[in-house]
DNA sequence: GGGGCCACTTAGAACTGCAAAT
DNA sequence: ATTTGCAGTTCTAAGTGGCCCC
């Protein structure tokens, strides 16, 4: 029955005809885009009839996204245009105040001359989490902060490393020389071989060269430009570099530390605070991810009057480089930065913060799992209410009702809308056509790339109903570069989800599901085994979550060999074994009847295996011998001591001469040779201890594999509850340390001192 | 009610330094 | 002692979501 009933309003407007069974009108007016006239209590959307309305949405994206494509090739004017809109800060202060008269006049400062040594009393004795963080309009009494460090001015490059171009060397200007440079640093890396990142460097380069008023020759072809020498040069720099001397390292990694120094902290309400970001980025060429239509663009170097800094009112102002303002000095307390500016590329803010260890960005973390947690007390009904909500009359509804499902159940992002001028990826709600595929009864294959252009692959099964109404969704006119959910965006979501609790937004539901998974996991957890045991087994745990938010990183280059060298070592265990099993029954030939299952294993390795195995082994006893002796000549020649005599080699290597025919032989007969010795019961032992490494190794072996495509830190970091772990730490036994590293116990100092072993997400 | 701006969290890549392997 | 692999850290891009303005 409810196949045409659920289709209902959709039919309706596409067919414009019959089947429709109800008027649902009434009810469909408040979001209003689809239903005919009748539009009580919506103004504005009403105009719309349904038929348009649908044609418009379609238009719209089609619209939207060819031009996309298009863009990508003619490119940024619009972008480098882009008009720096002044927020005139007296606006701002205006805005900004309405909202503090909230101010909570206890702030669990004392102000106790926190200026004088503090030194050691970064926070140490200050513990915000036993106190009321209600408020957070106002995000601090008093700062004060040492500015930002920008990066050191550009050093010509030697006047014999040069840009070739058409085969002749180039005298660049600095500045162009520095761009050019930026491009040569990456002349080995995939971003390099990209032609976006090629042709917009080149534009910017072409740009710098003619604002630097040129330089003699006509630069206007990219693959004319030979940057090799410049490569070369940073290679050469690079390896310099690391062959300074440990102690030399020191003192200059000593000296950066002092000068860093002041720059590290701050003082947040007379408290001793880190601060993240404390560097101005410096230029270079900006390295979007994905198919980012301005990658490759240069990203131009930041100067003081570009700066904003904000600190208090009665704050020192640091001073500004030699020759150089601040672009602006601000006040503002109900934001949490210290300074920002806006960068070249898309004209988006760049902020300097708080370290993760602060106590600002530490409420905030915790405060984001309250809410987190808030949500199991509503999630039932919001459950109950989207099932039932999946066949809602209104089509906004159901789209709600289903965006909201494959949120809570496929952990989606919002999905927000993107301009053109980003790469193109999507969320829930920005959902394409083409992105999901539909084979009934009801698998949905999703397909599309989410944030930072990583692969969202998943065939799974749904919901019956989820499925119709996807099939709802994808019903014509509806085609490749549709939108699927057409009425609904992130806002409209989150308007909804706030009528079951405040605060309840779509990121919610990712922080909720991921650390219900993360306890579900470690509860499964049994208290048994060594702390390293548990500790793979909570890494499995984490895994686990980080597949359902699916965290994923690049598999590193040497991936593939490391898993062949495990492989290869296993294989070399496993003959091991087998040979150790042909000697016991050399001892004793009765043995194979008596455990046939024991001895089963005998011929799993093929005659070419075993003399790869040999083979492998005599290479490495061979190198084993040499480098065994140039060692010891080398410490002898530094003591002035006599040399060990060519002969001694000889006679090592005459051993593994021995081993080899002694192989060759084993491979012929099958019968290895017997040592000296040896008993049934001693090779029993050998036997077992070998099992025992192979089955750990496997286990190794399974599990980089399986972590080779997955990142845990994410999930780690954002969205499982601290106090998941130190509970299950505390529990279990486990140092804490086998799961946090020192920054995250600093993060999450908060969570550790404040739970106990009953705590329940 | 939608666009733009702002402030903040979340994200994988790149880099670094250290410990295990050789 | 040197190399190598990797865990841990740093960097900065790319999201989310609130708020204001029209």
């Amino acid at each position: 029955m409810s196949d045409s009933e659920d289709d209902v309003v959709l039919s309706k407007r596409v067919k414009t005809n019959g089947s429709v069974k109800k008027e649902s009108s009434d009810d469909d007016v408040p979001l209003g885009q689809l239903s005919q006239g009748s539009r009580p209590h919506e103004s504005s959307a009403s105009e719309y009839d349904s038929d348009e309305n649908i044609t418009k949405t379609a238009a719209k994206k089609i619209k939207k996204k060819p031009n996309k494509r298009k863009a990508e090739g003619k490119t940024s004017e619009p972008a480098s245009k882009k008009v720096k809109k002044q927020p005139s800060q007296s606006a701002k202060t205006k805005t900004k105040p309405k909202k503090e008269k909230k101010v909570k006049e206890e702030t669990p400062i004392k102000a106790e001359t926190p200026g004088k040594d503090d030194e050691e009393d970064d926070g140490v004795g200050y513990k915000w989490w036993e106190n009321q963080l209600d408020d957070d309009s106002v995000k601090w009494e008093t700062l004060e902060h040492n500015g930002v460090i920008f990066p050191p001015e550009y050093e010509p490059l030697p006047s014999h490393v040069k840009l070739l171009y058409d085969g002749k060397p180039v005298d660049l200007p600095p500045f162009a020389e520095e761009v050019a440079g930026f491009f040569g640093a990456m002349l080995e890396t995939d971003h390099a071989k990209n032609p976006t990142f090629q042709r917009n460097f080149f534009h910017d380069f072409q740009k710098v060269i003619e604002e630097c008023g040129g330089c003699g020759v006509e630069i206007k072809d990219f693959e004319k430009c030979d940057f090799t020498q410049m490569f070369n040069y940073f290679e050469g720099k690079r390896l310099e570099k690391k062959l300074i001397s440990a102690a030399e390292k020191k003192k200059i990694k000593a000296e950066k530390d002092a000068f860093e120094e002041p720059y590290k902290t701050c003082l947040l309400n007379g408290r001793k605070e880190q601060v993240g970001n404390f560097r101005i980025e410096p230029p270079g060429l900006f390295r979007g991810r994905g198919a980012h239509p301005k990658t490759g663009k240069l990203k131009r170097r930041v100067q003081p009057e570009d700066v904003i800094l904000n600190l208090g009112k009665d704050a020192k102002v640091p001073p500004p480089p030699e020759g150089h303002e601040w672009g602006e000095v601000r006040h503002d307390n109900t934001v949490s930065w210290l300074a920002m500016w806006r960068e070249n590329i898309s004209n988006s803010v760049k902020y300097v913060r708080f370290a993760a260890n602060s106590s600002l960005k530490g409420m905030s973390d915790y405060k984001k799992f309250e809410k987190a947690r808030e949500l199991k007390n509503h999630i039932e009904k919001i459950r109950k209410d989207y099932r039932t909500m999946l066949k809602s009359n209104l089509m906004l509804e159901r789209q709600i009702a289903t965006a909201t499902y494959l949120i809570d159940v496929f952990a989606l992002r919002a999905g927000g809308e993107k301009s053109d001028d980003e790469a193109d990826t999507v969320g829930c709600c920005s959902l394409r056509f083409e992105h999901v595929t539909l084979t009934p009864p009801q698998t949905v294959a999703f397909d599309f790339l989410g944030k930072d252009s990583i692969r969202f692959y998943q065939e799974v099964e749904v919901d019956p109903q989820v499925f119709k109404n996807l099939k709802l969704f994808k019903r014509l006119p509806k085609g490749p570069g549709d939108d699927l959910f057409d009425r609904i965006d992130p806002s409209v979501l989150n308007k909804h989800f706030q009528t079951y609790m405040t605060g309840l937004t779509a990121k919610v539901f990712r922080t909720y599901n991921a650390s219900k998974t993360m306890q579900d996991q470690l509860d499964l957890i049994p208290n048994e085994g060594t702390p390293a045991e548990k500790v793979v087994k909570y890494n499995a745990a984490n895994r686990t979550v980080a597949i359902l938010c699916n965290h994923q990183r690049s598999v590193s280059k040497g991936h593939e060999t490391s898993m062949q060298k495990i492989s290869d070592r296993l294989k070399e265990m496993l003959w091991q074994k087998i040979r150790l099993k042909k000697m016991m029954l050399m001892l004793d030939k009765k043995l194979e009847k008596k455990k046939p299952k024991f001895f089963e294993e005998l011929d799993d390795l093929t005659k070419e295996d075993e003399a790869h195995i040999h083979k492998q082994i005599i290479i490495r006893e061979r190198e084993k011998y040499e480098k065994k002796f140039k060692r010891e000549n080398d410490k002898r020649a530094e003591n002035k001591e006599d040399q060990l005599p060519e002969s001694q080699l000889k006679e090592w290597l005459g051993k593994v001469d021995q081993l080899e025919k002694d192989y060759k032989n084993e491979l012929k007969t099958g019968k290895p040779l017997l040592p000296d010795n040896i008993t049934i019961e001693k090779l029993e032992q050998q036997i077992e201890k070998l099992e025992g490494r192979i089955a750990s190794t496997t286990l190794q072996m399974k599990d980089k594999e399986d972590n080779s495509q997955v990142a845990l830190s994410t999930s780690k970091i954002n969205y499982i509850d601290p106090r998941l772990s130190v509970v299950f730490c505390k529990k279990w036994n486990v140092p804490l340390e086998k799961v946090f590293t020192k920054t995250l116990r600093e993060k999450f100092k908060w969570a550790i001192e404040s739970v106990d072993e009953n705590w329940r997400f």
